[in-house]
DNA sequence: CCATAAAGCTACCGCGAGTATAAAATCGGC
DNA sequence: GCCGATTTTATACTCGCGGTAGCTTTATGG
């Protein structure tokens, strides 16, 4: 039991933020930094390194010790999916916002957009929840990969638009798209429910978005 | 320079497999193994033990130590680009097995369903080229990411397809394949070209994407 | 002021990637 | 048929990182 902090407040009433004034008295060396600042400080530390911060570099840049981390946000599991829904909860943000006042392709176009800008700003940030932090080898090998199976796709996909008379440039993003799309799917089908869906059925569902669109029902929004 | 071979073969004129009789004498002791082999044995191993065997085990599996695995294959970058370029062929070919004959729909179809499927009866490997190797942190957690991000996107999907009098089954695959299809584009877009595709253009072309689909033009072999 | 409680720091452990060095095995030359 | 050249292999190590044990420090309640 490492991550669960007893929720008695009041010592000192308040170290900066949350500042809940709950009347349990509360004995002992007050905490120097909580979870929020910790998580802080992580993100600073991974923006000036790059996503392979070891987790001592990322503790003496929030000022304590790797052992002060440990108590605070747990192992490195922990602390990716600390950062991870923070990031996410900013994306939510960001796409709900987009999305306001608009429906249809226009909705989806800029809740694309909102999400790519997203990760952008934090770029280092995402490529540390996705798995750069432990052995570089994860990132820049998937992206070998998916290129490398991308290439056929787009080809095709770039021949069959210059022979129906449209432009070709769209075709190597949406080969990256397509494979992006099957990798994570995979990974989903994998891991979680290994047998309840079947292989066919998943199949058959894929080509439905990805031959039709999703045009002729409503995307996203409500009406 | 520690990947670098030397081409020369015909020591005792051929040790198993690819037995080449080159003529140039060579010298020295004989190489017990050899690079495909020693994929072969890894491949074996992650299969057996999951995807975070150690390279030592790797090794011992395929009869040798680690440092005879370091100067057949090089280090573990090396080793998953190895098994990453054999998984990609099998895949390829499977693909293209499944083309044949076929066009438009179908073909995307069987293209899905054939690339399933071989990710599926070498799950681990697959598993363990996409960065499941060092660190298990990694790939689960992109995984729970991707749920929490697909779950409203497919929320609204089956909602608006209740609403169109539609099957609302495909929405949650559908919201997996969305986030995967932004995630590798992400990357993609990070890392490789990073301000050649501006983020407006990029998100036009996949909006085209997702909302038309492929089928005006014709997706992907020739007619 | 002292006992008690909580938090932090120093110093450590284990493990896996990657490597220096010595031993083993083969062939050409004499 | 032995010797030295040459190449591979194995033993035994270093190094760095994630994670932890136990002592020390700082606070509060009596």
């Amino acid at each position: 039991m490492r991550g669960a902090r007893p929720e008695v407040g009041r010592n000192r009433a308040g170290g900066g933020r949350g500042a809940r004034n709950t009347v349990v008295t509360r004995r002992g060396r007050p905490p120097r930094t909580d979870r929020e600042r910790l998580l802080d400080a992580a993100e600073r530390a991974i923006r000036r390194a790059g996503p392979q911060v070891s987790l001592e570099r990322i503790a003496r840049t929030a000022g304590v010790t790797k052992p002060a981390l440990f108590a605070h946000v747990g192992d490195r599991r922990a602390l990716v999916h600390g950062l991870a829904e923070r990031l996410l909860t900013r994306i939510e943000t960001a796409v709900q916002t987009a999305l306001v006042g608009r429906e249809g392709r226009a909705a989806l176009e800029h809740m694309i957009r909102a999400q790519l800008d997203t990760i952008a700003a934090d770029r280092h940030v995402y490529a540390f929840v996705n798995g750069a932090g432990a052995g570089d080898t994860t990132l820049a090998s998937t992206l070998t990969f998916a290129r490398r199976a991308a290439a056929p796709l787009a080809a095709g996909i770039a021949e069959a638009r210059v022979r129906a008379g449209e432009d070709p440039a769209p075709a190597e993003p949406w080969g990256i798209a397509i494979i992006g799309m099957l990798h994570m799917v995979g990974l989903w089908w994998l891991g979680d429910r290994d047998r309840q869906v079947d292989a066919a059925r998943l199949a058959a569902q894929l080509t439905d978005l990805l031959w039709n669109g999703l045009a002729p029902p409503i995307p996203n929004e409500r009406s």
